[in-house]
DNA sequence: GCGGAAACGGAACTCAACTTCCGTTTCTCA
DNA sequence: TGAGAAACGGAAGTTGAGTTCCGTTTCCGC
């Protein structure tokens, strides 16, 4: 989680400062397309630099693609709070699911993210890719759905992990982005929105208490079946 | 696909087909453990034998886990078809696919199974993963289950393939394999069974129409989405 | 039992990553 | 502008897997 800094903290040199960006942008690029999978030394390449200097400012591969996965997770939880902030609507969680989707389609990083998070999320210590701040936005932004009664009550903040996951992984499999976030967001009954283009017909006119009971009924399934 | 024979198809000797036999069922147990990531020394380790043996065997390790994942299709597309035999109702797909992420739960061989196999169908020619038989074989049970109604028909048969594969992932990382097959099937739009265990408490006592209605109202919502 | 083919074993080789090392270059500050 | 610290470059080192090679052992038909 943290880089190189020889002495406590002294500015970097101008230079240094410029290849550092260079080599973020330019791994950011071929972590887009290769994922983790990327080289040390294709990112040096693609930067114009030496490997050295790759290694001088991420000490390892590991330290570089922390930092990748930190970013994206950042932009990811940041998009998510902004949407709900003005309505946790149904609408607003189907909109941004489907961004996910569409985002992940195109981009092998974000779905390894998500991948490394969840893996990362169960051993906490000791991992370059856990960020607890992180952690606890992600989770106060799944209560809050749940809260308003749009997500099923039953799933736990790792089980979301775990189907965002799910997702990236059935889009790399070459299932439809689209396709995929609806399912998801059927499955985790998403109730269909009321804005344009994300209704999914089902369970329209059901009266309030369905929700409760629903939750209910399906919390006696999980202990039969367990 | 393929395995070695030097001369046309003389019989192994009893060594070798005793020893075959042992790889086979090492690398098994390597693969429900570590997935692909088994290494051929250690298949040899644990089936006693020496590493020149496991290749002369299996010319590479791409060919030994081939079968491992061609076994473990096999079984999965075989049971599929006896389940649906009988009836192919909406409970005996319920019940389906939740064994089948119970399995996954416990083998991570099989899950990379999936993995393996709908990135092999989209390449076709020149992989060793790909098997035309079993293709065919999936194709059908996933249109018999459309057909039938109890599947949304917007479904093409790759996004089934992603989405078994995604439901893997998610239980990979770390979800409840339960509720990773529920939410699969909820998203599918598979009606709750009436068989015990695996109501899951959406949908119920709507009229038979419904079903038809619900099928109209997926596409459309799919071709306004694509 | 014997001869030759088949099969075995495992040390050594290969190859493709990541990482280190150190001589050279560039910056910064007085 | 010159000294010294900081940063750079990229060849070489390391590591960890898959794979090969060939001397030895085991089987099996005569």
């Amino acid at each position: 989680m943290v880089l190189t800094q020889s002495p406590p903290n002294r500015p970097l040199r101008a230079d240094a400062r410029r290849n550092r960006e260079a080599i973020v942008t330019a791994a950011d690029d071929l972590f887009r397309t290769e994922g983790l999978a990327l080289q040390m030394d294709e990112v040096a390449q693609r930067a114009g630099l030496g490997v050295g200097t790759v290694y001088r400012h991420f000490p390892t591969k590991e330290a570089l693609t922390a930092e990748l996965v930190q970013h994206r997770l950042e932009t990811v939880i940041t998009r998510a709070e902004s949407a709900m902030e003005t309505d946790a609507s149904a609408a607003a969680i189907r909109a941004f699911i489907h961004s996910m989707a569409r985002m992940m389609g195109e981009d092998l990083g974000l779905r390894e993210t998500f991948q490394v998070q969840s893996t990362a999320d169960a051993k906490r210590e000791e991992c370059a890719y856990y960020n607890c701040e992180l952690h606890d936005r992600k989770y106060a932004l799944v209560r809050k759905a749940q809260a308003a009664g749009i997500v099923r009550s039953d799933l736990a903040v790792e089980d979301f992990d775990a189907l965002m996951c799910g997702m990236g992984q059935s889009i790399l499999a070459g299932g439809n982005p689209e396709l995929m976030a609806d399912v998801l967001l059927v499955g985790m009954r998403v109730p269909a929105g009321d804005t344009a283009g994300c209704a999914a017909g089902a369970d329209e006119g059901v009266g309030a208490g369905a929700s409760a009971d629903r939750a209910a009924a399906a919390a006696d399934v999980a202990a039969a079946l367990l």
